[in-house]
DNA sequence: AGCAATGTAGCACGACTGTGCTATAAAGGC
DNA sequence: GCCTTTATAGCACAGTCGTGCTACATTGCT
């Protein structure tokens, strides 16, 4: 037998590939079930209701990324750190993509849709926390601007970031993933100058 | 008689009042003429189906976009020019507000439905003209910082106020309308540093 | 007055939805 | 060996969905 939260996460999973591939909209039980080889009946034992399925699924992307970001490497310049943790968040490959396309698809429902929103809620105070935490890092460090409120900018970041992310998920022809990347490098230029040793 | 054209504008306001109430997902053909007090059949003789209802009903909220824009007085500080253009995006009244929540539901259902995204598509290029028009504005009157390249500025700028727009929309507690301005006023006094003269 | 175009209404079909419910199979403790 | 728990399956119900279709009313031209 298959232990019980394995199957919950191969669950999620299946609801990841079918938001990714066909939207939110059809991430409904009979889909979700047929997705991951299993019956109606056998899902609606692992998960009562659909917004439970669909919030554990939610929340295992917040998770992943939280992970991803707990392993970057934040010794050396702050600058490259900095960096390297946005990248976690920026849809640089197929995973990261698909993280970020389901992000944008609960995002979308969490406007209008209670039981998501307060989900949400959640991993936006920790996203803001991460990216006050990266202002922190570069102004410990000096690299930061003396001049700027790092409140604001923290925001500004955080805000900048969430923008090239829809940008690069919206309009890859447009707006690449690396593309996204060079816009955040630009910007963490400006607020935090001075030669970084080679990013 | 209502003349058509009206008709098809009142049904349009109908979808937004749904969307912004319940959702994309209850945009559907009944609720729609219930909410705009026609039958299913009257709304049918208009729209012959449901995506020519949405896509109407997205393209309008690009033209109001637009028409806002151009009707921005583009005499004076240039800085103020463009910070007056970027108030006509974000949610800073009612019907703003309204507009914002409208694009980020259609924005999130046209990575996966082709028929909305091609009208995505058509929006999004006019959003980065209009981008690259401030940015160039800011240049000839000698306020942009001369080191920085047009062709990231405008994608920073568009990328930011996209953020700030959907951090807006998405948690108002935190970041209200008007912080949203907050950042996007001191982004803009950092590419385009000097006095302005009172904004 | 009469005819054609336009607007409005409403029903019917087949498909899909979430969830409640029951039945069968496997596993594990005693 | 038995019996409880866990896993899996599948059906049924009531509801919503988009759209095809017909019927009736209103308008406007001739």
């Amino acid at each position: 037998m298959v232990d019980a939260e394995a199957r919950r996460t191969e669950l999620a999973e299946a609801v990841w590939r079918i938001v990714m591939r066909d939207g939110l909209e059809q991430a409904s039980v009979r889909n979700v079930a047929r997705e991951a080889g299993l019956s109606m009946g056998s899902l609606r034992h692992y998960f009562a209701t659909q917004s439970e399925l669909l919030g554990f699924a939610l929340r295992l992307v917040g998770d992943r990324i939280e992970a991803r970001l707990r392993a970057v490497d934040v010794t050396g310049d702050q600058r490259r750190v900095v960096l390297a943790m946005i990248d976690e968040m920026l849809p640089l490959d197929r995973q990261r993509r698909g993280e970020c396309e389901v992000w944008l698809a609960f995002t979308a429902r969490a406007v209008v849709e209670p039981s998501l929103a307060s989900l949400r809620e959640e991993i936006d105070a920790r996203l803001v926390e991460a990216f006050q935490m990266m202002i922190r890092r570069l102004a410990d460090s000096g690299a930061l601007r003396p001049d700027l409120d790092h409140t604001v900018e923290a925001e500004r970041l955080y805000a900048l970031v969430d923008g090239v992310i829809l940008h690069a998920v919206l309009q890859p022809s447009r707006m690449s993933g690396p593309a996204g990347r060079a816009v955040v490098a630009t910007h963490l230029a400006q607020i935090a100058p001075g030669d970084p040793g080679g990013v």
